[in-house]
DNA sequence: CGAAATTTGCAACATTATAACATTAGCAAA
DNA sequence: TTTGCTAATGTTATAATGTTGCAAATTTCG
């Protein structure tokens, strides 16, 4: 593995942003959905960092874009992201972020940097499965696992901010 | 362990209640903090039942009690009791609901049902250290664990929906 | 008591999200 | 091409949730 994962180092993130965007357009055809510009725009924004972004802040850029969008256009078009997988919503947060394993069937966990901002998605199996066990014990049927964890990402453990 | 977990059955509410606000007290007694009479009875409106309650509920009962209050003194409320482990907030439903295991250190796992609305909040060793070890995996410090598992309760899962 | 600290009241405001309805774009059959 | 259908977007207004700032009241403690 790694010695860091993505986020909290230095990166082409434009990289990120390419593959991310590709594998939308793949995953939209498989499932016969419209990507449209704004929603690939929006897809877009989310995808600008490794930080999750607030609804009104895509809709900022989306003025400053030029296009006069409203609410409403932001909420549908993160609605279909979602709906395809392609963006996670963090309710600690009220902010989404772009999902790093789109296409996959996978139970996020997110690891979410005080300090920075950063959040890194985790596949995490063997949290999964030990959520799976608790619940079963009392015979409830899970639909959706949302998992958050705040704290201090490693570069932010020992120097006090990064912004990267 | 009981076939099934207080929410689900029928059971002596008021004991619930009592109980939650004996340990308030007591609770607030070692800390050396002041369970004044609003924020007692926001505790009570929050123990009126297994499912949590927004902060405009609160406050909407608050009005019907003559209670003239503003959402701050809801909202500092809740904030004190959180404080001091009395209530956990809900993020995926920006609601409130009274701890289960006040005064003990515990990491709470809630299990929300879509149906119902109850929730059972429970302490799940295994998932804590799940979560742990996954954090840790990529040198990430934890300091807040938010796990919310929405689905269907035992009684929900049979029946069509149980309001209990 | 009287100073200091905590708690509350209150008004305004900020942020996040949705409802309701009109309009337009994409697509296919007639 | 025209018609008709569905999905998508535009538009306006409003709902729901949460915060800031300051003044007044209450409690604590010397
Ligand atoms: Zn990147
Ligand atoms: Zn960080
Ligand atoms: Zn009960
Ligand atoms: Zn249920």
């Amino acid at each position: 593995m790694s010695p860091s994962a993505l986020p909290y180092r230095p990166h082409n993130h434009e990289a990120c942003v390419a593959q991310a965007l590709a594998d939308a357009r793949t995953i939209c055809q498989q499932h016969s959905a419209r990507l449209t510009p704004t929603r690939e725009r929006v897809l877009e924004l989310i995808w600008q960092s490794h930080k999750p972004l607030g609804a009104y802040d895509v809709l900022a850029v989306l003025a400053e874009d030029g296009h006069n969008a409203a609410p409403p256009t932001v909420y549908r078009a993160l609605d279909f992201l979602q709906q395809h997988g392609l963006v996670h919503r963090i309710a600690s947060l009220n902010a989404f972020i772009g999902c790093t394993h789109a296409g996959e069937a996978h139970n996020g966990m997110f690891l979410i940097c005080r300090a920075c901002h950063n959040v890194l998605e985790l596949t995490a199996p063997g949290v999964s499965s030990a959520v799976s066990r608790a619940a079963a014990a009392e015979s409830f049927q899970p639909d959706d696992v949302t998992i958050e964890v705040a704290g201090y990402c490693p570069r932010c453990v020992s120097e006090p901010a990064h912004d990267g």
